[in-house]
DNA sequence: TAGTCTCAATTGGTATGACCATCATACCGG
DNA sequence: CCGGTATGATGGTCATACCAATTGAGACTA
């Protein structure tokens, strides 16, 4: 019928045209856009609307605003998705962390076989450094997380997927909490080296059904080994719950 | 080794504050929390702190803005992420659309499994509806795709894991693009529409593997038949880029 | 009485104008 | 040549006023 007059909040139209020319590459990473003043001269708006539309851009993640400096467009484009994940699983009444493992065993494997595929030499040598990091730190848990984290990023920067990289960005401060759990198991962290091990020869004979299966075998121990770390030790179970 | 000293900037410290109750759960999804005046008030800051707090809150999708109606709590959580992935697609090089099909075929046929194991009986019934839509949706491309997103969201929804649905959310209208494809190439539609009720015969019977092998069987189809529509349109296919 | 209409109050959205805090740069003295 | 300092640019905050959309109460009409 008719057409909509005002198409809505002024920021949000001063959103979309700098979103627009960011996303079409006329804003590269790294450029420096107008002063707030400027900017609001340019788009006959107040500087309050103008300043509004580069909050909004900045917390998607597409600008980074500093005084003194300015405000220039960052390429930083996983952080918006990865935040909204932790808030969605910490909103989400904390219950039923089992959406995360489940989401995990989904992708996991696949990501191995892909990695699995297509890793180059580089990238072979990192997953084989962190096995050897984690082998170095047996006994110092922040060392071996740390190492662990990496490891299962390397394989997902190998499938040369960045959307993939960044699902696994986003959800590896989540996992934090559960290789804790895994650490404090008897025997886990070497349980686990066999299968990083395994998952490391895979990618070095390309084989794509073994580094499939080895990362499922991978995570069935890891759910079992933080299930037996929850019944066996109910003390550190219930240091797990507050951290407000 | 030594503590930053500042504290940050000051509309961030709000955030903080009525995040933290957000996420304690002391305020949930439908309170409708103070006018911004008197928030000013309580924090003893002025309105505009507030009102840049209170944007960024709604552009995580923990709250919402209206005029006379007030900033109500929300619990879209998926919101952000479903605009972060879309970004972070347009945003990165638009080269190789291939990443998001990759993922789907990835995660795609696994939802179709959990789906087959857990859909109670209103699932299937919004399954066979959104068949029945798009059969009598053949010549007109909008209630079709419409009703092909809304049978994926239903595969995803009876997974029961939000995560899955919010990823799930998140892609659907990157697909739009993909989906018209496969509606001009010839035959197309009625392609999908057999592995469609494959999946919903799947679902009832609650077989996970016909399900999995059903959606395998469908992403193929559908990558083929855009493969096709774009082989045949080198028009449009000059429009996409290609692949590395 | 029931329905609707009007209008004022509430509340988010925008506009100004000012001032502060921080950073970059150019300038100056050693 | 170096280091501190003044100056200006720029984002962050404040105060005030007015606009726009929504709500809800009270008046008006059927």
């Amino acid at each position: 019928m008719y057409q909509p007059v005002g198409r809505g909040k002024l920021f949000e139209q001063i959103v979309e045209q700098i979103r627009e020319r960011i996303v079409r590459g006329e804003l590269r990473a790294g450029d420096r856009l107008p002063p707030e003043r400027e900017l609001a001269l340019s788009f006959g708006a107040s500087r309050t609307a103008v300043r509004e539309a580069l909050k909004t851009l900045a917390q998607m993640g597409l600008v980074e605003m500093a005084p003194g400096r300015g405000t220039v467009v960052t390429d930083n484009t996983s952080h918006a998705m990865r935040s909204s994940i932790s808030l969605m699983m910490r909103v989400g009444r904390l219950r039923s962390p089992d959406y995360l493992v489940e989401l995990r065993e989904i992708i996991e494997p696949e990501i191995a076989a892909l990695a699995a595929k297509r890793a180059d030499a580089a990238e072979v040598a990192a997953l084989r450094e962190a096995i050897e990091r984690m082998d170095g730190a047996l006994h110092h848990s922040e060392a071996y997380i740390a190492a662990d984290n990496d490891f299962h990023r390397t394989l997902a920067l190998a499938t040369r997927n960045p959307l993939i990289l960044s699902l696994v960005d986003s959800i590896v401060d989540l996992l934090a909490e559960q290789r804790k759990l895994i650490f404090s198991a008897p025997g886990g962290p070497e349980r686990g080296q066999v299968n990083h091990r395994a998952l490391l020869e895979a990618a070095e004979r390309r084989d794509v059904e073994a580094a499939r299966a080895a990362m499922r075998a991978h995570l069935a121990q890891v759910r079992a080994d933080a299930q037996a770390a929850l019944d066996g030790t109910p003390a550190s179970a219930a240091a797990i719950q507050p951290k407000g």
